[in-house]
DNA sequence: TGGTCATTTGGCTAAACTTGCAAATAGCAG
DNA sequence: CTGCTATTTGCAAGTTTAGCCAAATGACCA
């Protein structure tokens, strides 16, 4: 694999990679539910420390995949681009195909 | 978050996380194209240690992304389903977003 | 049975990621 | 300016991941 390849599979993973985390998804999930939220809303529902909230937050954003905006003394964070949806539904076909072989293994 | 929420967020966050290196993206990538390929000729392809290569469609095969299938003394993997290309797709409109802002940035 | 080829696994090290606490920033109200 | 609230950043500890080499496994052939 040469160099230039190599760099543009290094790039997408860096995005898939901003995805790959369950709270991260979480985010995504509420963004695409509810539009927006500001970062103590997000820290409320995921009962981390709010430290950690924002350095999800932080990932998300240097990914492409939120953006923020200051709006009085809070930060509201949405998404970008609305494919990211897209994830979710395969990842579910995958979940229901794996769960469709563990029901054929308990079976046989 | 309840602990039922959070278990799903993680099964989906395994899934995703699966994708989320340049090589396995690659090989995705290389076996959607193609329908197939044999651990050795991935490893030629990739230009890493077979033992490496194994172990990333080791991880691909344990979240339900891809399946092998021994074929004389070679073992050959292919995709479990097609819509993992979606990924694709949406990073490419994540990058091709990204990228103008960068231009936007340059030109102001 | 012994040998060979393709693939996986064990062991280890270095690098990357995650997290909470505490401290720093930033905007806002008084 | 001072205090208050929301958010981010520095730091340290613990966990996970990636990679290579060497050794083990598995199928196949002579």
């Amino acid at each position: 694999m040469d160099a230039k390849t190599q760099a543009r599979y290094e790039a997408r993973a860096r995005i898939i990679k901003a995805m790959a985390h369950p709270t991260r998804l979480f985010i995504v999930d509420e963004l695409a539910r509810n539009g927006e939220r500001c970062v103590c809303k997000l820290t409320e529902m995921i009962g981390a420390d709010m430290s950690t909230v924002s350095r999800h937050l932080a990932t998300l954003k240097s990914a492409g995949i939120v953006e923020d905006e200051r709006r009085g003394s809070q930060i509201y964070y949405h998404l970008r681009i609305r494919c990211v949806l897209d994830f979710f539904a395969c990842v579910e076909s995958v979940m229901k195909c794996n769960a469709k072989d563990q029901q054929r293994l308990l079976v046989s």
